[in-house]
RNA sequence: GGGUUCGUAGCUCAGUUGGUUAGAGCGUCACAUUGACAUUGUGAAGGUCAGAGGUUCAACUCCUCUCGGACCCACCA
């Protein structure tokens, strides 16, 4: 048997403990089979992971991910299945664009698009993507990440641009993607549009102004952006606000409106009109704001864009705002407010700006050409696995989504997120999915040069084509008339590309493939809370669409990795925990336990450095029991033999494991990694190595060696999950032949046999109860620690033989009892203190101050007192002897005679004494 | 405005369908320490389970309200 080293020096492991991972190919489950490590006809288990972005480096919340699915992994993979975990990573189409831009910028390129042109900036992405990935895929491997990377994907690679193109053309065929001139949320610096969930919301306090249009305009309205005014085609107010009645349906003319453009006012009703809030009368702005566009749409008002692409004012705004931009020609508009007295008021209030989630840059709601995905068009459902939705039935995307976790074919956990993912649907709107940017999946659509580009027409108007050609292949001529195409600029939202992750990556759009066939839909998904309906949605909208069938059975969502002030880790805050100097400093093994234990689905957790070193401490710990164990002169052959316990302790330390194994099982397998963890945790720390291996030191049975060496090999089995490195490292010291990675899950049954065949008693809880009360009487009468001490203990006839056996035990685990007599009759001593445990009385003969030891019986009795009442009043209650289940009574009973057996002993020790 | 969630020891959290004299880790205090481990051991102190009602034989656990915090959603101009 090796010797191990004395402290557990992780760097020096870790890095070679993955390449011998790896280059067995045991990551890859055909390699499994193929090698006979997993029988052909076992189960599925497949994780696709969520791909990191390839913008920057491995954070904390990469890393938690990571954590959880390689335990999740890495134990079904012990227990014999299939075990497939696909790696990948995400183009993040304008995140990335944005931090190229950046760096080229810094580099000292003024505007890197235009002066670059698409083609070259395009390269320079692709290069800084390519290095990206690469560094954060070497990240994952530093987790110990066991990612099949053979089947390694890119949501912008040549498969996945296929599969994207496939999709599109699928639902454009069927209606349900359309382009649209409508009002989106536009980023101006972006230059791109957003989905309704890449908005957010800040909130600040903004002017109020109260305005007249002008001096004949009957009322005045209130705004936060009077430069939209300028668009105005009506003012709405509630249809029962008196004040306003007999205006509505009248229509106002104000000519040259703020120095600019003549305005046309149509007085409408809507009930969405707080009579209470301002002047009652809301100002109409159809192409500016989304519930101005949905009035202007019910009361047929024209739209009017004064606002374009780059957030200045369009030449419909007036020649005297054309070219400014908002900020500016809010000013000027104000200006001119007050200087013609229409100005009333000027407010301070609160007000919800919304923002760019990337960059924080307004939004500008304008109308734009843009391609959308219809939610609410019905089309046929083709062949479908979808609960409540048959083939060939009419439905909607929207419907699809509700009906696959309405029917619990997908289970969120935790469940509570149900009901979010409802509520979003029910409010979700069409989602526009073209974005002006240039790093993407441009949209496959192709536009004939002689054509004006109209809408899904397919006539030849006055001999010009006008329909636009959607294509998986790149074409160059217009098949109708076989003129030049145009390709779409713009290209997709990256959702769109990541709806498709869990069927993009397993072959689609070959339907056939053996990936598809067998490892989908995938078994978990686990991700992060906030992307729920950015991702975890899209990709069942996606998946039930194209392939009739759920992406994945559960939904495994954690939370966010905050600091331990409960703050998000952020640049500024100066507060991020960096994964990588972790590991470096503490290993990837004490991270892994820090975001693993304390963590619970759905909740954000709070993670420090000190928490990293408690759990290197641990990891020293393991190591230092193994390095005990091995230290041992056992039996090289103990696996293979029958394991007999001999001793009390024997019998309980594998009760306490066949007890692990069945909670670890059942927390995992319940999604409770926390819990799971705590509980290895407790029987590492506490059963085995305080008391097990310490009781075994003065133990000479043969059979104590191998019974160590017997639960070591478990224990780290049910461990590597957790904490890969250091199990493997230690494994691969005691030389079995096959790696930890792939060797088989302990089992119940096998603790259950040996247990099974003794007669040997099990309570050595007992015996360590005998052995806390010494320890706990000799520091409170302060013994000094190298007094040796005489203790006599009477044991009643039912544990007499036990206490008896365990003689030695008791006198060597730190209780520095010199000499010990079990006896089963009741001793008379005088001078002594005493301590009862469940019945077995222990004398310490030392001298003592009688007046601290009546103190302490007299407070002992006054707590346990109350409690013996009470236990009195609870049975002599008929309706609890009535209702309460009679195991309850029972053990009450119980309860109540332990009670009164102790109170009548202190009782008796306190006469003793006086 | 709608919704979700949390409030348990100084700190971070467990507490599985109501039945424990309410638990752990860290921290604190006292003691120990040359062979697995100071990245350690032993012991102790510390909680009216936010507050008030209610349901029940029984409430940390279920219901209602109050207080305090977090988050998500929403077009209040």
């Amino acid at each position: 048997m090796k010797e191990l080293e004395k402290a557990y020096e992780p760097r020096k492991y870790e890095d070679k403990i993955y390449k011998l991972w790896e280059e067995s190919g045991f990551f890859n489950p055909d390699v499994c089979v193929e090698k006979g490590e997993i029988k052909k006809d076992s189960r599925y288990f497949s994780i696709v992971l969520p791909p990191p972005n390839v913008t920057g480096t491995l954070h904390m919340g990469h890393a938690v991910m990571l954590a959880i699915q390689d335990a999740m992994v890495r134990y079904h993979r012990m227990n014999g299945e299939k075990t497939l975990w696909v790696p990948g990573t995400d183009h993040a189409a304008i995140a990335t664009q944005t931090k190229v831009e950046k760096i080229l910028i810094e580099k000292g390129i003024k505007d890197p698009k235009n002066d670059l042109g698409r083609e070259k900036f395009l390269s320079e992405v692709k290069k800084f993507a390519q290095e990206s990935r690469d560094t954060i895929v070497n990240q994952c491997r530093k987790m110990g990440a066991s990612l099949d990377w053979s089947r390694e994907a890119y949501t912008l690679d040549e498969k996945r641009n296929l599969a994207v193109r496939s999709v599109f053309k699928k639902m454009y065929d069927e209606g349900l993607i359309e382009r649209g001139y409508r009002i989106v949320n536009w980023c101006p610096r972006c230059h791109s549009t957003l989905a309704d969930d890449e908005v957010e919301y800040k909130e600040q306090s903004a002017k109020i102004y109260t305005f007249r249009y002008s001096v004949e305009f009957p009322f005045s309205i209130a705004t936060t952006r009077p430069e939209t005014k300028l668009g105005d085609t009506a003012v709405a107010v509630n249809p029962k606000d008196k004040r306003y009645k007999k205006f509505i349906g009248k229509i106002f003319e104000i000519k040259n409106f703020g120095g600019g453009p003549d305005l046309k006012i149509k007085i409408i009703s809507d009930p969405s009109v707080d009579v209470s809030f301002g002047t009652g009368a809301v100002g109409v702005t159809p192409a500016h704001s989304f519930a101005d566009y949905e009035m202007a749409l019910k009361n047929k008002l024209s739209i009017i864009k004064v606002i374009d692409e780059d957030g200045k004012m369009t030449a419909e705004a007036g020649s005297a705002y054309a070219g400014l931009s908002a900020k500016e020609a809010r000013k000027k508009i104000v200006e001119f407010l007050r200087t013609n007295n229409l100005l009333e008021k000027e407010d301070d209030a609160p007000n919800n700006l919304s923002v760019c989630y990337r960059c924080e840059t307004p939004i500008e709601p304008l109308p734009s050409r843009q391609w959308f995905i219809r939610v609410e068009k019905e089309f046929k459902m083709g062949p479908s696995k979808i609960k409540g939705i048959k083939k060939g039935q009419k439905t909607t995307l929207k419907k699809l989504m509700q009906a696959a976790v309405r029917g619990g074919q997908i289970n969120i956990i935790p469940e509570r997120f149900d009901k979010t993912y409802f509520y979003w649907i029910d409010n979700l709107r069409d989602w526009c999915i073209s974005r002006q940017i240039w790093y993407g999946h441009r949209i496959p659509v192709y536009y004939c040069k002689q054509g004006d580009y109209h809408e899904n027409t397919a006539s030849l108007k006055n001999n010009k084509c006008d329909k636009s050609i959607v294509s998986v292949e790149e074409i160059k001529k217009c098949p109708h008339c076989g003129g030049a195409v145009e390709q779409d600029t713009d290209t997709l939202d990256t959702w769109f590309s990541s709806g498709l992750w869990t069927f993009s990556t397993l072959g689609y759009p070959d339907l056939n493939s053996e990936d598809l066939k067998n490892f989908h839909p995938t078994s978990v998904m686990e991700t992060g809370y906030d992307i729920l309906f950015f991702w975890v949605a899209r990709m069942i909208l996606m998946t039930t669409y194209v392939l009739g069938d759920i992406p994945f059975e559960k939904v495994y969502l954690h939370g966010l990795v905050r600091d331990e002030q409960g703050r998000k880790m952020s640049k500024s805050l100066g507060n991020v925990i960096n994964p990588l100097d972790m590991i470096e400093k503490y290993g990837t093994d004490a991270v892994r336990l820090s975001l693993l234990l304390g963590n619970t689905p759905g909740n954000d957790m709070k993670l420090s450095e000190e928490k990293i070193a408690g759990f290197r401490n641990f990891t020293n710990k393991l190591w230092n029991i193994c390095r005990f164990i091995l230290s041992l002169d056992n039996e090289e052959s103990a696996i293979n033999k029958k394991i007999k316990p001999k001793t009390v302790a024997d019998v309980w330390i594998l009760r306490k494991m066949l007890n692990l194994i069945y909670n670890v099982d059942f927390d995992i397998i319940n999604y409770n990694f926390s819990q799971a963890g705590e509980k290895l945790r407790e029987f590492t720390w506490n059963d085995l190595a305080d008391w097990y291996l310490e009781a075994s030191k003065f133990e000479n049975t043969e059979e104590k060696n191998n019974i160590l060496y017997f639960i070591l090999k478990d224990l780290l089995k049910l461990w590597h999950p957790f904490m890969p490195f250091v199990t493997e490292t230690i494994w691969q010291e005691i030389s079995e032949e096959k790696m930890l990675l792939v060797s088989e899950w302990p089992k119940e049954k096998s603790y259950k046999e040996i247990i099974d065949n003794t007669k040997l008693p099990y309570n050595f809880e007992l015996i360590q109860k005998i052995i806390i009360a010494i320890r706990n009487m000799r520091a409170e009468n302060k013994i000094e620690a190298a007094t040796k001490i005489r203790a006599v203990i009477y044991a009643p006839n039912n544990v007499f033989d036990l206490v008896v056996s365990q003689k030695h035990i008791i006198e060597n685990l730190r209780t520095g009892v010199e000499e010990c007599v079990i006896q089963n009759n009741k001793p008379k001593i005088d001078n002594a203190i005493c301590v009862s445990v469940d019945g077995v009385e222990i004398y310490l003969s030392v001298s003592i101050d009688a007046e601290k030891e009546k103190f302490r019986l007299q407070k002992e009795i006054s707590s346990a007192e109350p409690y013996a009442v009470g236990l009195a009043k609870k049975l002599s209650n008929k309706e609890f002897i009535k209702n309460a289940p009679k195991e309850i009574v029972e053990k009450e009973k119980q309860k109540l005679s332990e009670a009164e057996e102790k109170i009548k002993k202190l009782k008796e020790q306190l006469k003793n004494l006086s």
